[in-house]
DNA sequence: GTCTATAAGATGATAGAC
DNA sequence: GTCTATCATCTTATAGAC
């Protein structure tokens, strides 16, 4: 690939990142890229375009760099543990933002949309992945959603990410609170026997 | 108030929740308000402001509008069941829209963020007082931060609704698994004594 | 592939008439 | 309070020289 095209995928996400989408104009992320501002266009067509491709990119690196983590996890709290981790690095790296600038925009852009399913798909087939493995034996697996549950945790990074960014101490607590519920589902799942029992009578009660 | 004012907060709100912030420009909102542009910044000085004043706005009359159904609500499953009626009836008339738009747009804009955080405080609030009143007497209580837990589901009603704009199927399977969840919740809860001493100990082991 | 120059239009905001 | 007219600035995108 072109040194100009990696300047600009690097600048776009960069942009986006830490100055929103308003401010990923061409001329914006070709300044950053010190590069001419025509240059996105030959090369990407459109802004959104190059937006997508660079959030490609940052999706791709980022799963891969996790895989084998994921993939080493075989307990409900080690999940927890490193659901932390990584939370925290990809906040750090800007990955959530970037995100959360694409679920925004792409309620109106079909490309940013796009680009937001994409980035939300690569994530959730990971989680749930680790999600079924973890939870096969559980009394929990017969009454969760595993596929629904992984887009929700998706989900509630990203509204995380949203949130810290209006109001810090709020994310914090909200953060500390879903820790807790963690716990709750920890307790059902080492009641095993009992719990699976009283899951499946609220079940049947529930329809 | 003039009736100018009151179809400029109308107009702005309105073009926020359907076609996002970044249309949401000064000539957009006063065409749609049938008005002329120069008088947004002559009642509110910038479209910040005016999009601000609209959302604490809609935010009041939302909030009033559910103040004595939250009132009425004496247990988790009822809660359960309004939050459903509360968010399909809230989305529908856009203010979640609105609310993710303020979120996002807040990242980088201070007076999008002071809306976006007094929109937020208002909803969680109201959870926060129901929670209090509903697992008052519950195992959950002791274990659950119900302050960080309320603004948790608030910003969960806003992650779905960005979840729901790029990927419909997501969020409805996302939605669902929550749901899932909430039925946990309500076996611990309905385990009394017997769960109350199982969240105890796991509570010791973590710390 | 990269550059300059520029078209064609939108934007926030203001001045000043009424 | 409301209007017209306007400024300065920004935007995407392209044409054409090199």
């Amino acid at each position: 690939m072109s040194d100009t095209r990696a300047k600009l995928l690097d600048a776009a996400a960069r942009t986006v990142s830490t100055d929103g989408l308003a401010a990923a104009s061409a001329r914006a992320i070709a300044a950053r890229a010190q590069v001419n501002q025509a240059l996105v266009f030959y090369h990407f067509g459109t802004v959104a375009e190059l937006v997508e491709a660079a959030s490609r990119q940052r999706v791709a690196d980022s799963v891969e760099h996790y895989r084998e983590r994921f993939g080493a996890i075989t307990t409900l709290s080690e999940l927890l543990a490193l659901g932390r981790e990584l939370h925290e690095r990809e906040r750090a790296a800007g990955n959530v933002a970037l995100m959360a600038q694409l679920m925004s925009g792409g309620q109106h852009d079909p490309v940013l949309a796009r680009a937001a399913r994409h980035a939300m798909d690569c994530w959730t087939a990971e989680v749930q992945a680790v999600l079924t493995r973890v939870l096969a034996s559980s009394p929990l697996a017969d009454v969760l959603d595993l596929a629904g549950l992984a887009r929700a945790i998706t989900a509630g990074f990203i509204g995380l990410e949203l949130v810290e960014g209006v109001d810090p101490a709020g994310a914090t607590a909200a953060l500390a609170a879903l820790e807790r519920l963690g716990l709750l589902v920890e307790v059902v799942n080492d009641l095993g026997a009992v719990g699976r029992r009283a899951l499946r009578a609220k079940l049947r009660n529930r329809r």
